[in-house]
DNA sequence: CCTAGCACTCTTTTTTCTCGATTGCTAAAT
DNA sequence: ATTTAGCAATCGAGAAAAAAGAGTGCTAGG
């Protein structure tokens, strides 16, 4: 158990070298405190000693270890209040209303990196809610036509399909056919449902039915796939941690791994925060993040940034997105 | 008026520093030329005096100078033939198609930063010669709509819409115009036909057609805009030139610059080669670009690395693709 | 016109030295 | 039983010095 005393130094020293980014002495701690430079030292060993503190060299400053900054985050942190001007950028987005939701998490995200400087992640799923509601079909050339799938909350996505040798006419006839089977059906279940449903009646009134339902079973899995985006990676060339070209390349290669958004995601609903390695991204780097879930969309969103990083703020700003967009 | 032989040494001399980025030392090339260092040293000091090499202090080896490079691009550079993984990696993408054409610029583009480490940008500009086919408009709530905007050529875009208060008979009713009224109209002129052909007629016949106006309106603007992506950033880091958090902080920032593509787009359709000041994006860098125009779409894409770049191979890399697409 | 030879220049790397910050420990003070 | 003052010891950062190496320009002779 630690004193009041001890807490307190830790404290300083965390919020000190996340300020400064400097190992913390004594002597600025005992300004502060009233007691000299010794007894403050002797509460540093003790931390030092239950592994809170670390040393970069024998006679340097303290430095908070993994353990250290966990301790600040679940025991002495205290709560952020937004200011003005970051409520009012972040308003400006989440009252656009010509946005869909993925726009606006990644806007607002946007202003967070710039913000904080620290590189947020976005992903994106629509909900299974989403249910079919029309397909359409516009012919580009004889051999491509654009596919337009509409889901009720409004998801619109479009791809190119290649047939060859198929009149219109059949096209036409296979779409309706598809529209008159599955329209409200959950997009997660359309795959299934037009193997088993579709495909036996299409080869039975369409002609080149073995091209059609190809074409449209590679458009319909295309279209339920995850989105994710990464905004800010310039950010971390900002923190003196990663202030070296290796890291660097590490780094942005770590969030450009197609894998990036398994190494943050998980089922946990509130506000998580993974110091070092207790994230899978890279050890060198503190990752928080939250799940959101709305009628339309669910996903992830974090803030990834070196371990000295402004937990409060960025705890605060992200529960702020998450409790204007479930709103 | 250069000789042979001192074409051979400023050649051998941009191809090594290209290979290795060292600068090159008279032994090198004497080992390949049959003559003496003294001798290449002599001729070495007559293609600086001429602007074409340069010293990195006054007893290093050789360095192309932005001239030299010019010099070699102009009239000494060897045309390069792609190999077969380089085709075959490329097909893999023009035979897609289910891509749309900027899909196919974008992952082509990917493919040769990947093999290149260099950097690309794709600008893809719809061609004014797609019309509108049609509209359509999705009901998502009482106030959101999702409006489909679809042309001749295949492109599909959609965007919320936000309307309070209007029944959906009036929408409808406006859609119903807006469609009489401009399907077949160039997209780039679909906002001046919006004002002046479609505002009066929806004045008269829909109850409240200036929100409705004002809100279709908004759609159109946004619809008819420019596409930029920077492909392969992170290959930056890869060169030795750019080896210096600063200077990559000052690279990733033009690369991100809302600005960089008017730093590169130019009238000009053949294949083009800035290097260094001769470009805009910034001094260090050469950037090697082409138009492309198909009859959906029209665009530039370029490469960006340093100016000691592999140019005989980006530049074919380039024309491949200009080439392929273009059909 | 070419080349061997050599002094000179400048970078790179290694080594040495100094300065300052901070610690841990001990002994005295509270 | 704490707390504090004092002090030697440790280590890093940075400056200065030294050594090694690569390449040049120039001169004189082939």
């Amino acid at each position: 158990m630690l004193t009041k005393r001890q807490e307190n130094i830790l404290k300083m020293i965390v919020v000190e070298y996340i300020k400064l980014a400097k190992p913390v002495g004594s002597k600025l701690i005992c300004d502060k405190l009233n007691c000299s430079s010794a007894t403050v030292r002797n509460e540093m060993m003790q931390l030092e000693e239950m592994g809170l503190l670390e040393k970069t060299h024998t006679s340097s400053g303290r430095v908070p270890s993994e353990k250290g900054y966990r301790y600040y985050v679940d025991n002495l942190m205290e709560p952020y209040e937004l200011n003005n001007e970051e409520v009012y950028k972040l308003q400006t987005v989440f009252n656009n209303s010509q946005l869909e939701l993925s726009d606006v998490l990644n806007r607002s995200l946007e202003i967070i990196s710039d913000i904080t400087s620290y590189t947020s992640v976005v992903l994106d799923t629509k909900s299974h809610d989403n249910k079919l509601k029309e397909i359409s079909v516009v012919p580009v050339s004889s051999e491509i036509l654009v596919v337009i799938v509409v889901t009720d909350l409004g998801y619109v996505e479009h791809k190119n399909m290649e047939v060859q040798g198929v009149s219109l006419d059949e096209v036409k006839k296979t779409v309706k056919l598809i529209n008159d089977l599955i329209v409200g059906t959950p997009i997660d279940e359309i795959s299934a449902k037009l193997e088993f449903e579709v495909k036996p009646v299409i080869a039975k009134y369409v002609k080149q039915h073995e091209m059609l339902y190809n074409a449209f079973y590679d458009v319909f899995t295309d279209i339920s796939s995850k989105n994710v985006s990464v905004v800010g990676k310039n950010n971390i060339l900002k923190h003196q941690e990663f202030n070296d070209v290796s890291k660097l390349k590490d780094i942005f290669s770590k969030l450009d791994d197609k894998n990036l958004i398994e190494n943050i995601e998980e089922s946990n609903n509130d506000i998580n925060i993974y110091i070092g390695h207790e994230n899978k991204v890279d050890p060198d780097v503190t990752v928080i993040k939250t799940n959101y879930k709305t009628s339309k969309d669910e996903g992830t969103i974090a803030i990834i940034g070196p371990k000295r990083m402004d937990y409060d703020r960025v705890v605060n700003l992200l529960d702020y997105i998450k409790k204007q967009i479930e709103g």
